[in-house]
DNA sequence: AAAACCATGTTGCAAATGCAACAATCCGGA
DNA sequence: TCCGGATTGTTGCATTTGCAACATGGTTTT
């Protein structure tokens, strides 16, 4: 309930002005451990979430029973039906990937003008773009990836993203290889086959999740 | 100049309002012809597109020379660098599908408050979410077709999402079989294999681009 | 009408990928 | 500490895919 104001959503905005919103928001807030399940269905009803520590990943569980990772949320990062998609029948896992703490607000409250029109609602508004744009931004990231044809084409454009951000040619893996074969929709034999040819092309050095762009 | 209250971005905004912004924002209105390109570099400038008319294609054109369909947006769409990543190296082919008519805002007048705080901004801004959600939406779409391993894996996805736009199995391709291979980053040549395959499976039919999922 | 252009089809072939199955290693909980 | 589960690493094989090359048909331009 602490300093909400320093997340990206509420920023900008008092303390004692964010108390009113939650409260006219009817929001309330949950803590997740490490690998439970925030959702599995399609959609978890009219909220928005609000990720306020830990991080979360976005899966799509096929029927055939394989998942594809289609969204890894770190930071203050809003999740929720409106950014998730809703049409498919496959299920939407929304996992913990480490201990986290979410804001759940009912999202008719932020998209329409709620009828009380708090004062502080439009630069609320104006925030949650900010993060919006953001989310469009890693999204069209994530197409720019999966565009590549090859194995080794979708391994490069997301290591350069990764070294970008970094501003290093050294930098970590944010998770597992098998979940960053599941973050490229490849399968993971043919990832780590891929990754050592590269490793002999020597276009790369790694030391378990350490990576270094030649 | 006339009624841009009927677009997405400027609904529920009189007419006289939304000439007083558009002088605000030093906004400015071009027409395109089909094939014309609209901006070629990663970037085109502070400005915000709005699709007033026609359609575009948004595609990034690789340093060998291959050319993938990010985006194909239609109706009162709206582009722009916030929208579409400017990481990369490779340029942006931001190219008119259709004759075009395109409104450019200058972004910081949206995003950021403008100081003479126009009162019918926080409506705008309001809209411009919405607009914003709908991209996500597409992406995200786009992203779970890409997330498919295989050709028959993403055209079927693909085929399912026009077939419940169109609320039928039988659906119009919305480009050429040509541009439908960019948009799902395949070989255009495997692609045409696999739809003969799908066919002979019984999957689907086809006549030029009138499709039939069965 | 001829020429030029572009989208549509088709095919062979080499290379990349997915799949399955298995060994080795790491890691956390009992 | 020891066990069990999960991750990492490896390989053979069948299939899929990309690539290149070419034929066909329609449409626009000269």
């Amino acid at each position: 309930m602490e300093n909400l104001s320093k997340t990206e959503l509420f920023s900008g905005i008092s303390d004692e002005d964010i108390k009113e919103m939650l409260v006219c928001f009817q929001s309330f807030q949950k803590n997740y451990k490490e690998k439970e399940t925030i959702s599995i269905h399609n959609s978890f009803g009219d909220y928005i979430g609000l990720l306020l520590e830990g991080c979360i990943s976005i899966s799509r569980i096929r029927m055939d029973g394989s998942l594809d990772m289609l969204e890894y949320i770190e930071d203050s990062g809003i999740f929720g039906d409106v950014f998730t998609f809703g049409n498919q029948e496959d299920a939407i896992l929304v996992l913990c990937e480490q201990d986290c703490r979410v804001l759940f607000i009912e999202k008719h409250h932020i998209i329409k003008r709620c009828p009380n029109a708090c004062l502080h609602h439009s630069k609320l508004v104006e925030n949650l773009m900010h993060l919006m744009a953001g989310k469009v931004m890693r999204l069209t990231e994530k197409v720019d990836i999966l565009s590549h044809r090859s194995i080794r084409g979708k391994l490069l454009c997301y290591f350069r993203i990764l070294s970008a951000q970094a501003g290093s040619p050294v930098f970590p893996l944010p998770f597992s290889l098998m979940a960053l074969a599941n973050f490229l929709c490849v399968d993971r034999s043919a990832m780590m086959r891929e990754l050592k040819k590269m490793k002999e092309d020597g276009l790369l050095e790694r030391n378990g999740k350490m990576m270094r762009l030649l």
